[in-house]
DNA sequence: AATAAATGTGACAGTTTTATGACAATATTC
DNA sequence: GAATATTGTCATAAAACTGTCACATTTATT
């Protein structure tokens, strides 16, 4: 699935033209043409990246940029200002906000699209096609297997997608809401206990092959998968 | 949540203008008009900052400042000093009390807020999300996380809450019932006591690595986090 | 020094949270 | 369409965490 990026700028003409850049270059573009419908449009499935125009109607785009930073959800996307000038003061101010880069107007598309690849490379270094390698556990999303000291591990499609999210989020705890937000999917009605049982099954699968327990619990708020070896109770 | 600002300034368009910067970067602002004013509303939740105008009516802003730097609670709450004139005087009279920064009238909103993140920067270097460090103490919120020495320190939730709270908030001694408000959360009824328990926890926890009494018992008042040492008495 | 007040501690029982095995319903495969 | 696999939910077991209490210590007062 391609990456998706959101397009948030007031003026027709540069917002359509960044659109048709990123399309041609094999991305996914969301636009929005207010802060408001920027925030409208900031939910899930989440934007891989924002691209903000710095003067925008209603409120400038660090505000947005700041709310954004703010929230537990939200504040991974990465976000590439979009600025007319150069200007020293508003860099700082940005970069308070947790502005991932800048890109001054006017811009050529070969240096947007550039931008966007090394901000995307740097925040998410596995991209969704590569396979994914964690302490001798090989997860292949092209072929849809898993391996675990190159022995063929077999699992079921949510264990599948389970791992999958792990594997690309590790070191970070995981409330079961936001699991199934992310493994299950949005608006799925499903017992917060379900998690449980499917970590179970997966943590079962991984411990199979005689491994650690990379599933680790933290009682109260949800799992974390690591490497590092949790201290012992 | 965003950083609470008190403003104690005597002249209304002074005191507006700065309530709106303050606003316009994200702080939180408080007015108060006299002296009277001002302790009225120093008091939980305390506010983070103290913008305070040196003339003040019904006595200076020193005064004030003396009053809080005296008190227990109140003593680690940073200030910064609104003054009219560059007065050499003024200066050491401001930092005899304990004053944290200056800023001389007329000043430009941008060299204000520079000074108050200066200061906010150097009284809690902490963001919400970042991993927190505090004399080998390291508590990572995202991964729920405490490491002392590069040592992994397992923790229950409260004494996790507890020593988190503490580490955003060091210096500074904290009644339990304030230590309740801010750890177990408002109107739960919870006896004093139980505070002294998950103190006790909490240090055990730090000091089962060999550590020195972070956590210093303020007789009669709270507890306080601190990195220096207590004197003895 | 004796008494009173505040804090430190260990134990403990109740409660909350998580782990686990079983199962019926549903989806997939052949 | 039958056989097989997967899923979500429960009930129950197993852990982990909490708040209090009773008693020990320490500190302040008279």
């Amino acid at each position: 699935m391609n990456r998706q990026i959101l397009v948030v700028e007031d003026e027709a003409p540069i917002r359509e033209m960044i659109s048709f850049v990123l399309e041609q270059n094999g991305f996914n573009a969301i636009e929005a043409e207010t802060i408001e419908q920027a925030q409208a449009k900031i939910k899930e499935p989440y934007p891989d990246l924002i691209l903000l125009d710095w003067m925008l109607p209603g409120g400038t785009g660090v505000k947005l940029a700041k709310a954004l930073k703010q929230n537990e959800y939200t504040r991974a996307i990465p976000i590439i200002m979009l600025t007319a000038r150069a200007d020293e003061d508003d860099k700082v101010k940005g970069f308070d906000a947790g502005i991932d880069d800048y890109v001054t107007k006017p811009f050529s598309p070969k240096e947007l699209i550039a931008r966007i690849k090394a901000v995307i490379r740097r925040v998410a270094p596995t991209s969704l096609e590569e396979t994914i390698e964690f302490h001798g556990i090989k997860l292949d999303p092209v072929s849809h297997r898993v391996f675990i000291n190159d022995k063929s591990l077999d699992l079921g499609p949510t264990e599948f997608r389970l791992l999958h999210f792990f594997l690309t989020h590790t070191e970070r705890v995981y409330s079961r809401e936001q699991l199934l937000d992310n493994v299950w999917g949005t608006n799925v009605y499903v017992e917060d206990r379900t998690v449980d049982v499917h970590i179970r099954r997966l943590r079962k699968a991984i411990a199979g092959e005689g491994h650690e327990n990379f599933i680790q619990t933290v009682r109260g708020s949800g799992y974390r998968f690591s490497g590092k070896t949790q201290p012992s109770g």
